[in-house]
DNA sequence: AATGAACCCGACCAGGTTAGTCGAGATCAT
DNA sequence: ATGATCTCGACTAACCTGGTCGGGTTCATT
């Protein structure tokens, strides 16, 4: 249960591409820098990105990096699985494929409400709407919750 | 964003646990065979579970491990947490200690907003809910949402 | 056409985590 | 006392993650 390294700079960097003016390739060393992370990582993530659909780039002098689509229509969640795969899998296998025995016999049910929260929350918010720093309203009141800044 | 192992076992060892008469200790072996699970990592994570206070264990002859609490009062966040430590984390970091810059600025109440949508599940279901096959309302409907069952 | 800036792509590496093993020692019934 | 039973912590082998490096390709500019 834990967020990658990998997935992380990914959403930073794209939200970065969806904030400069569109179509103005951007290089990788501008956006490492931006984000303060390792170059050669960086444009590691962006060629995932990038066969991931979200992201196209231009070669040569004047090239760079730039969206391949409206940051409006791409969410957290998108960038996410272009660059880790399936939002949520237990131990490599889906969640509504793994069956139990006995009184564990539910927990697959478990998993599924799990996944389908937190595409509940990942599929909710755009990377313009990260950009813009406007999130919709039911993030904000997911983490304005005076308990979900507990360590825990 | 993945589901470890050790988390799955642990929560189904403790399920089984649950669903025995109280204060019966059970053996490893029954246990992970119970499971279909191999014994002895089984056994490994029954340490863990023992030193996160939700079981505990008597040896020789005629030991075995038992629930340490109450079913009802054990969540499925706990069991995850004895094992694999937090929940959520930011690669190795809590979320709210994280922070960006420019357009990725508010990616950390995103995270935080993430979290807080986990736990609303994880600690909603009980132990003891999980071995009578009875989840709460809301974790049944989360479930059974048609689209929560595709892979995506 | 030459130049140089920039992306592209795979190989590589270290360290940490994961899944799984094993033997030694503790405990209890008899 | 004995021996069967079981716990328990140290150990290992494989894999994954985060990260690097270098040679090759592409392309705008001059």
């Amino acid at each position: 249960m834990k967020i990658s390294a990998k997935a992380d700079y990914a959403v930073r960097l794209t939200a970065e591409l969806a904030a400069a003016p569109p179509n103005t390739p951007i290089t990788g060393p501008a956006l490492a820098s931006a984000q303060q992370a390792p170059l050669a990582f960086c444009e590691n993530i962006l060629g995932l990105l990038r066969t991931g659909g979200i992201v196209a780039s231009r070669r040569g002098a004047e090239g760079g990096y730039y969206l391949a689509v409206l940051p409006t229509s791409v969410t957290v969640a998108d960038v996410i699985r272009a660059v880790d795969g399936p939002l949520a899998a237990v131990h490599g296998d889906a969640p509504e494929s793994v069956t139990y025995l006995g009184p564990a016999e539910r927990l697959a049910d478990v998993w599924i409400a799990l996944r389908a929260s937190l595409r509940d929350v990942l599929e909710g918010v755009t990377i313009a709407d990260l950009a813009s720093g406007k999130l919709p309203a039911r993030i904000e009141k997911l983490a304005a919750r005076p308990e979900a800044r507990i360590r825990r």
